[in-house]
DNA sequence: GCCAACGTTGGC
DNA sequence: GCCAACGTTGGC
């Protein structure tokens, strides 16, 4: 098995929260629903059992990582495109020709401190992450550098 | 709640 | 294939 890579998944806690991954003891979370084609080649290509995912709270006062989910099941077609009663809905996608991807997530961790979006604007080494610039895309690549220093200052890693 | 950024759609 | 219009995201 190669190395685990490491990931960035946003989500509005009002809708969707580390506590209610959390809440699932044992259990798998479908990372369902996402509809841009970038994050969607991320979910059917890259993202492996085994990565590692940062857990980031967006579109609240102080948006930041607050915890680490591990991938379950690598991407798969997304079937909440397929029902017509999910607000997911596609009708593009189909079971023979699917277009939107996910994949399962479990809970690992709450970071001990949450590491907030100013402050990861201040760290020279983070100033590629996708998150910087090109902040809407909902799925993104974290590089291994920079996971540790992310860690680091979430109080992980001494 | 506002609005800038940006991804997607659709007319041509 | 271009690009204006539109819708959504997400920081503030």
């Amino acid at each position: 098995m190669s190395e685990p890579r490491y990931w960035l998944f946003k989500s509005e806690p009002s809708s969707f929260s580390l506590a209610d991954l959390k809440e699932r003891p044992g259990a798998t979370e479908h990372w369902d629903g996402v509809r841009n084609f970038q994050a969607r080649n991320f979910l059917r290509d890259e993202i492996k059992v085994g990565d590692q995912v940062f857990f980031y709270h967006s579109n609240i006062a102080e948006p930041a990582i607050v915890g680490i989910a591990e991938v379950v099941r690598g991407g798969y077609p997304d079937f909440s495109a397929w029902d017509p009663q999910s607000k997911y809905f596609d009708p593009r996608s189909t079971p023979e020709k699917p277009v939107w991807f996910m994949v399962d997530v479990r809970f690992v961790r709450e970071l001990p401190r949450a590491v907030t979006l100013n402050e990861l604007k201040e760290i020279p080494e983070l100033a590629q992450l996708p998150l910087m610039n090109r902040s809407r895309l909902s799925v993104q690549p974290v590089t291994a550098d920079a996971w540790q220093v992310i860690l680091r200052v979430a109080g992980i890693k001494a």
